[in-house]
DNA sequence: CGTCAGCTTGACTCATCTCAACTAGGGTGG
DNA sequence: CCACCCTAGTTGAGATGAGTCAAGCTGACG
């Protein structure tokens, strides 16, 4: 539950983008920061990069330590996500692979993230990244490119938890997650859904019970069907009209 | 309702942060993003900058038009915000003298702003812009790190409207404000409140009753007076210990 | 002095939350 | 192999915080 990267690591255990620890090999690169290198810079960044395991239900990092590590993301998911003092929590994002974790390259961690099932990660040490980024503007580009999208996701975000009912959170979350997988190659048919009702009840700002009723009601409107570990898309237009704009 | 900056431009006026039109004596450049610029480079700046006015209640961009221009807002108040289809709309942000729009340099806008009150901006081609970003990594580092804050501060706004109630989302709403305006070496005390309670509430994923119900209520309790234009804060203790975290 | 927009207040409604019981599946140990 | 437990999820019934609808207030402005 509270295992760092550097308890973890294991660099023998490779289900992940990696093809053998190169960054040519990596199923991820088109998906993420690193492809906006050219092959010499990939293998300079390749230097600089351990692939490191993450076992489910692991931390990965703390929000407000400091941040020694930024990461790319070759499999699994991992949830970031700001507690309140009393225990409330708000997941601000379930990361897939392809995305990175450490955008702001700040000293300090601004969320907590943990693996919600195992995952495999390019680390990176902070500093040396940031070094690297100060000699290539063009990946420092890239990166202020994956940040402003980052904000307009969260901004999207936003007009969901403020202004939508419980049924069009889910139809929203859902046609999110569709349109990510498929732009990583994956099927838009069936979801996995590695998170659990809790994750997205607090993703929503919805409790788990409200969650738990919504897709009992999508799935009696036949608009999808739960199976086990996620769902099945059954009406991806209805599904669509859900989330009005 | 809807002049653009063309219609809008307005040299001869002048209340703004710019004294005289030059970078080097405005007054909210330590604030800004030109704070990591050098005085020749700041002389470079200057020479893409063009300063316009925005009367109250005009809009400065509309979501999904291009992104002609950039703006460093040097006075005044403007509000972000995105639609649905339905009409609902939900403010991502109240933006103060310093802030910046159109960070991610994209060639769509990605949200509507109008200006709640007159407002003088710093206007930049964005092309040009860009260009020159080009040439100054440091300041794209600057872009960057305030891209990075700006999601932060989103974040936050999450946790916000996913899991917080209606007079903790008002108390986190003026202590937010309190200590920007603070920031800005203005009163911490006195806070303008330039934008309706429509826009409060459309801020605050709140209705507009709400809204009302509960700064009556904190009035009630002595944390704050309602004054014309805005409120003033009696015990700035507890309104920080309304906002948990 | 009348109008109008912004704001406040009250009475009632309703979507979502809370509390509680129950089901299903997966692991563990006797 | 079965009994037990544990976690995750589902469902129901009732409570409640915020929304809706409606009326009235206030100050600015013509």
């Amino acid at each position: 539950m509270t295992n760092s990267a550097d308890d973890q690591a294991n660099p023998a255990f490779c289900p992940s983008g990696l093809a053998g620890g190169t960054c040519a090999g990596c199923k991820v690169r088109s998906a993420s920061i690193c492809a906006a290198l050219d092959p010499d810079e990939l293998h300079e960044l390749e230097s600089l990069a351990e692939e490191t395991y993450f076992a489910g239900r692991s931390t990965v990092l703390m929000q407000d330590d400091p941040a020694g590590s930024v990461y790319n993301i070759t499999s699994g998911t991992v949830r970031l996500y700001k507690l309140l003092a009393d225990g409330r929590r708000q997941i601000v994002g379930f990361l897939l692979p392809g995305d990175f974790i450490g955008l702001s390259l700040g000293e300090r961690q601004m969320f907590s993230a943990d693996a919600i099932e195992p995952v495999t990660v390019c680390r990176f040490a902070r500093t040396a990244f940031a070094a690297l980024i100060d000699q290539k503007p063009h990946l420092l580009r890239r990166l202020h490119a994956a940040a402003t999208h980052e904000l307009t996701v969260a901004q999207d975000h936003m007009v969901l938890l403020g202004r939508r009912g419980a049924e069009e959170r889910i139809a929203g979350f859902l046609v999110n997650l569709r349109d990510r997988l498929l732009r990583l190659g994956r099927s838009g048919v069936t979801l996995p859904l590695p998170m659990t009702r809790q994750d997205i009840a607090d993703y929503l700002g919805l409790t788990i019970e409200t969650v738990s009723r919504m897709i009992t009601k999508l799935a009696r409107d036949r608009v999808l069907l739960v199976v086990p570990g996620g769902i099945r898309v059954l009406d991806n237009s209805r599904l669509d009209a859900l989330v009005q704009n």
